[in-house]
DNA sequence: TGAGATCTTCTACCCAGGTAGTAATGATAC
DNA sequence: GTATCATTACTACCTGGGTAGAAGATCTCA
């Protein structure tokens, strides 16, 4: 069981730039934010890589003269301990509550409710098969 | 449509006793947290309540000679945004992978199951009505 | 009437996240 | 070869969250 993890915001943005494409230098990362809107010094996101070095949350290697990070979490451990996290905190765990708020904030569509549907026919295959 | 509020740790626990009485002093808060295992020295309690109130998320009043706080933000308004927030953050806004880590995170059973597809039942019912 | 309990206010501190300037180093291009 | 540019390292600073002590006001009740 991986501890849980919840990491910041521009941490995150950070991290999602670097899963996306597996490793990355600090001058793509900065492109990359600013493609998203974000606007930042060079030297901010090589602080923030930096302290995210620090922390153990990526690995950095030298490329010829130039620093290539890595991420060393796994995407799907951090999602799932932030989104459960959240759960917990919010709604003590209660999941009916949590996909309502979901499906009212976020635009969804006749097709991802299809898809949601699948999704949780095939959980109840699951549970079905763990008793 | 109101705007995003983001509560961190400590700040939503304490919301969600004034949202859970409606309202509360000091010390009622301090007792709820301690029955939750958080262990807090009364004056912490007292400052936390004390910033809400300056961030206006709560307002206090006198009863008698204690200060009662109330939220006066609503428990749902808080969770859609933090929700949707964090689906953005994640998943880019996609919910079936947002809601697969929830169930893979969460304990699920059978009629929690059950429960969910009744309410993806009905939101498609509203989609469809408003096209 | 005064000792203890309770409450509020003020102040201080630490930490992490975020932001960025400055200086040093090394490459590049002319 | 020197001015320029990218990169890195170091340092600094602000903010908000969280933690709590100290001091002072007030109530209680023996």
């Amino acid at each position: 069981m991986p501890k849980p993890v919840h990491l910041a915001d521009l941490q995150l943005a950070i991290m999602q730039v670097l899963w996306d494409r597996e490793e990355a230098t600090v001058a793509d990362v900065r492109e990359a934010l600013l493609d998203e809107g974000r606007k930042l010094a060079y030297t901010t996101v090589a602080t923030m890589l930096t302290k995210l070095e620090k922390s153990g949350h990526v690995a950095r290697e030298a490329k010829g003269r130039v620093l290539s990070y890595r991420p060393t979490l796994r995407r799907e451990q951090v999602s799932r301990s932030m989104v459960t996290d959240l759960a917990q905190k919010l709604f003590r765990g209660d999941l009916e509550t949590m996909v309502s708020h979901l499906l009212e904030g976020c635009d969804v569509d006749q097709e991802e409710l299809t898809r949601l549907k699948k999704l949780i026919r095939q959980k109840e295959r699951e549970v079905k098969g763990d008793e």
